[in-house]
DNA sequence: TACGAAATAGGGCGATTGTCCTAAAGCGTC
DNA sequence: GACGCTTTAGGACAATCGCCCTATTTCGTA
């Protein structure tokens, strides 16, 4: 069962490459260098480009979930667990700086090109969306909680957006603290009642 | 001079196709399908891919700084000028959904392959910066008004990224709600002095 | 040790990519 | 009407694309 490591090392290859470079402009081509495997080994695999994709975006979704989880178990307040995620802009900073945020930079390519994937992109968002959702409701009233996620995440999109056009540590470091004080604002509103 | 139309032609048939597909995925038989004329043409009036592009971008400056003029002959306010802005959301909201903020994805795509025009692309960013940075000079102190333009950007951008994603209407009408909202509190705060 | 399935290498498929070249057509000026 | 520049069409270029096929090697299991 050596192939099964060989398919791992393709999708964990096209996951960083369909990330830097983005999805079309990769090929199999540069992916099988990097594996360091020949082209003709790729169709024991993988039926077709689009199988990768696939794979690479449910990749994706677990290591999201897991990340998620780990928030969960090591934080003990929604307010805290909100944080780490306004703190994945800081701790990937490097990657985001060069080659955007990979949910979102995925998502519209996909969108542009009209792959069928796409969806199954978004879902990476409503991965964050429906857990910031669960957290926010802790904090505020549950019907506001969907809004104050999809707030959050739009945030945190277009700081990654600007942040990879200006390439501006200050403007990020400022963004972040603005994302903070905010939550630190909805955390507040609550406790009076 | 009719040869000038067909470059004109060209620009506008790329300008559309490089928003609605991408660059890399838009090959110049797409675009000379779309203006009629022969592949072989094209080098006579470009000497390459990237050169289109360089123009399309120009293209886009020269109409986005139009538009910002028009603005300023409309409106005989700073907050009505920034609100203007904020309005691109709804006016182009059909497009957004399908394809995205037009400089947005071309800034993170052209990130990605590493194109040389990445920075010109960065400019049609620039343009609204230090546009709407001069507009909040009206609003709030001077050294703020920099980090309101980069803030607006930034939210409306993660607007237009997550209303591609989702496509929900609602979503993009309360964002654009909330930065009125947000845009007449900055205003409002200026009044007591 | 022998067998059969899994895994791999490598070449080749037609289509398409950006680019270049050449010949012909269009057209303003004498 | 003839000249010369601009514009155009269309084919050909090598390279690359995703994809497929087949021969060979690897390797677990009987």
């Amino acid at each position: 069962m050596a192939g099964r490591r060989t398919r791992d090392d393709i999708i964990d290859a096209a996951d960083e490459m369909f990330y830097r470079r983005g999805y079309e402009p990769t090929s199999f081509a540069d992916i099988a260098g990097k594996v360091n495997i020949s082209r003709g080994n790729f169709y024991h695999h993988f039926k077709a480009k689009d199988e990768i994709l696939k794979e690479v975006i449910q990749k994706r979704a677990a290591d999201r979930q897991v990340m998620l989880e780990v928030w969960e178990r090591e934080e003990a307040t929604a307010e805290g667990r909100i944080a780490r995620f306004i703190d994945i802009l800081d701790m990937n900073c490097d990657k985001i700086r060069l080659h955007g945020c990979p949910i979102g930079t995925l998502t519209s390519e996909l969108a542009k090109i009209e792959h069928p994937a796409r969806e199954e992109a978004v879902a990476l968002f409503t991965l964050f969306r429906n857990w910031l959702s669960r957290q926010f409701a802790h904090l505020a009233p549950e019907n506001e909680a969907d809004g104050l996620a999809m707030a959050l995440l739009a945030r945190s999109q277009g700081a990654a957006t600007l942040y990879n056009a200006f390439r501006d540590d200050d403007f990020l470091r400022c963004e972040i603290a603005a994302m903070k004080l905010w939550l630190a604002d909805v955390a507040v509103r609550r406790e009076p009642q």
